[in-house]
DNA sequence: ACGGTAAGGGTCACATCGACCAGAACCACG
DNA sequence: CGTGGTTCTGGTCGATGTGACCCTTACCGT
């Protein structure tokens, strides 16, 4: 911050040179469920270093835009989307060394979309992919930097976020069944949760979503059609779903 | 970070100056409990700007430190204290103008320290004091920077952490009684907590704390003697204390 | 000795949660 | 068209945890 720089030898009239300078950018880990799995996207670095790694996506902050703005031009860059809908800054990276060509501290972010499966592609030339994220985590492949670091956080903050906030809303559609929002949480904390009483714990929290009326039709499968809910205002404080069973050793 | 800066023109080779150049700072907001408040660490601000004002310590990242290390320093150089204790990383920041000077982005840290009273004073020349936290959050004092904001943020952080996390006894001494580390919770989250409900608690979940078999002398409004625990490992998953009573309006 | 105060421990009603079961509503076969 | 398979919805029940409240224990001051 920009406080007193104590032990500063003679600043009197300030000159930024004296400082170090840095570059900052703004990464943005974007997460989506494809196929009942947690996908990230990745974008394939063009130049040096870690060129033809795979990398999330980012880029330098302007001085003229905040840091979130920063981070919604990254993931409309990439994605194509406006919607500031969720995104959530979860950390700074700045270890010296992480980027070989200068001093760069990162600040990451974490946005969760909807299927952006058709958007992908749809920027420049950079080629980009959705990949499981277990995959990366697995060390199936290889990160640029420390992007793995980054994923790992960003994975560890939706796990606790998807407990405190109503952010599993934000990947599926804009209707949705219950057996879709379970599998949100079944995918991201490698779970499996009973149907009707996650059904109950849902519709108990009243506001949490809202019925359309409408019913979905149901898979090759067969069954029952499902009833189809919009997500209601958002999850203030405390979601209805845990993530831990009480089977565990509490006393 | 770092990542492929697309749209960018012709990159090819690398020139760092081509890209804007930022100061990189780390502030710590550092709490303690003194007087059953809470309290942050202020410094007065000695040059411009806002000389005279109130700022949480900070200073200027060296690039060859990692932000954890520059944090670290700065919660040092200012309480004297070596123990990494509780310091986590919870925001950055760098809305443009933030500064006057320059482009800063400035990375929080949150530090629980434990009756730094006596130590504030013991750093150079500019003057520290511990404030009320909620006087700083009524305004009644102004802050530097954008400061007001992130002891708002540190905050809010402190009254999540709590939940989730063991840090509450960060506040506590190396021994404490059950009214002592409640005290915490009850300033933190401005609740009132019942004693007993609240020591079975704690020691149902075992590992929390650790009985030492001595006894606190009692106040000299007299009671009976309260037993003395120290910390146990660290609290990993779900705290057994929980913020929220279910006396709200859960169907 | 006695009242005041605070800590520790017990009890009980109640909400919640997880496991399990049953019915409803659809599909895909033969 | 009927039958079995599948999925969603709703019900029940026991275990567990939580909050409110009371009582006992153990110290202080006078």
């Amino acid at each position: 911050m920009t406080s007193t720089p104590r032990s500063a030898q003679p600043p009197a009239g300030y000159d930024p040179s004296a400082f170090p300078a840095f570059a900052v950018t703004v990464d943005v880990v974007i997460l989506t469920m494809s196929e009942r799995t947690l996908q990230v996207l990745l974008v394939r670095r063009g130049e040096a270093p870690f060129q033809g790694m795979w990398a999330i996506p980012g880029g330098f902050k302007r001085p003229t835009e905040t840091l979130d703005e920063a981070a919604l031009r990254e993931l409309s860059e990439e994605t194509g989307m406006e919607i500031a809908a969720q995104l959530t800054q979860f950390g700074a990276y700045g270890d010296p060394g992480r980027d070989p060509r200068m001093n760069v501290v990162t600040v990451a972010y974490l946005a969760v979309v909807r299927d952006v499966g058709a958007v992908v592609g749809g920027t420049d030339a950079s080629e980009a992919a959705l990949m499981p994220v277990s995959a990366v985590l697995n060390e199936d492949l290889d990160l640029a930097f420390d992007h793995l670091r980054i994923v790992r956080d960003a994975v560890e903050r939706i796990r606790v976020e998807l407990e405190v906030s109503g952010i599993a809303t934000a990947f599926v559609g804009p209707t949705f069944t219950m057996a879709e929002l379970r599998a949100v949480y079944e995918a991201i904390w490698g779970v499996q949760l009973d149907a009707a009483n996650f059904r109950r714990s849902i519709v108990a929290e009243d506001g949490w979503v809202i019925p359309t009326g409408q019913r979905a039709r149901p898979g090759s499968a067969g069954g029952r059609p499902a009833e189809l809910y919009r997500a209601g205002r958002a999850w203030d404080h405390g979601g209805p779903i845990h993530r831990f069973q009480r089977a565990d050793g509490r006393k």
